[in-house]
DNA sequence: CGTTGGATTGGCT
DNA sequence: GCCAATCCAACGC
């Protein structure tokens, strides 16, 4: 599933009228079957969502300060989700820098929490229907052939690495930075 | 209840 | 490269 949101636009309808668009570039997948997912240990109030319907938005906030976006993708009672972590903004560009406090396009919406704060994504949209919404929904874009889709580890989990789901359009310069493979870091 | 640490980011050494 | 920021969900007592 992850790969399939590749390509596809994300829209976002802000109060005051304002279109937000972006290209999706970067995804990760989570199951429920998977240590690293939110709902591995079951159905819990912040994971509700994960649980429901195909099609609708898990936002979390994390670290005291990020929202992370995702795109439930599992029939009900399933709780898997796709992460999405980087797009190329498409529309708005000035309304997403204001947010970000940057011009540079490629640190607007390149990583999941610059992402959901470009676009004004927060525990509002969590649960929205992202096929039928008006403030923040999916466009079919172009989905991006096989051949030009890159896969490799998850980034930012501790358990989970060896699962190889995140994906990412090949080359694009928008895909958020990939840190270094080594992940044995000691303390907190 | 109290504790722990996180699907991150940006700033500083 | 390292680490603080800053809230809160999940879990243990």
């Amino acid at each position: 599933m992850g790969p399939d949101l590749l390509g596809r636009i994300l829209a976002r309808r802000l109060g005051d009228g304002t279109l937000l668009t972006a290209r999706i570039v970067e995804t990760e997948a989570y199951q429920q079957d998977d240590p690293a997912s939110h709902s591995y240990r079951g159905r819990t109030n912040r994971t509700e969502v994960m649980f429901g319907p195909p099609g609708h938005a898990y936002v979390y906030f994390t670290y005291g300060m990020h929202h992370c976006v995702n795109v439930v993708t599992g029939s009900s009672g399933e709780g898997s989700a796709v992460l999405l972590r980087a797009a190329e903004p498409l529309e708005g560009l000035e309304e997403m820098a204001r947010r970000r406090g940057t011009d540079d396009p490629r640190a607007l919406c390149s990583g999941p929490g610059r992402l959901c704060q470009a676009m004004g994504i927060a525990r509002n949209e969590n649960g929205v229907d992202l096929v039928r919404g008006r403030e923040l929904w999916l466009l079919e874009g172009s989905p991006v052939p096989a051949s030009g889709i890159g896969v490799g580890p998850r980034v930012g989990i501790t358990s989970g690495t060896e699962r190889p789901w995140r994906f990412s359009v090949r080359g694009d310069r928008y895909v958020s930075r990939v840190r270094p493979a080594e992940p044995v870091r000691g303390s907190r």
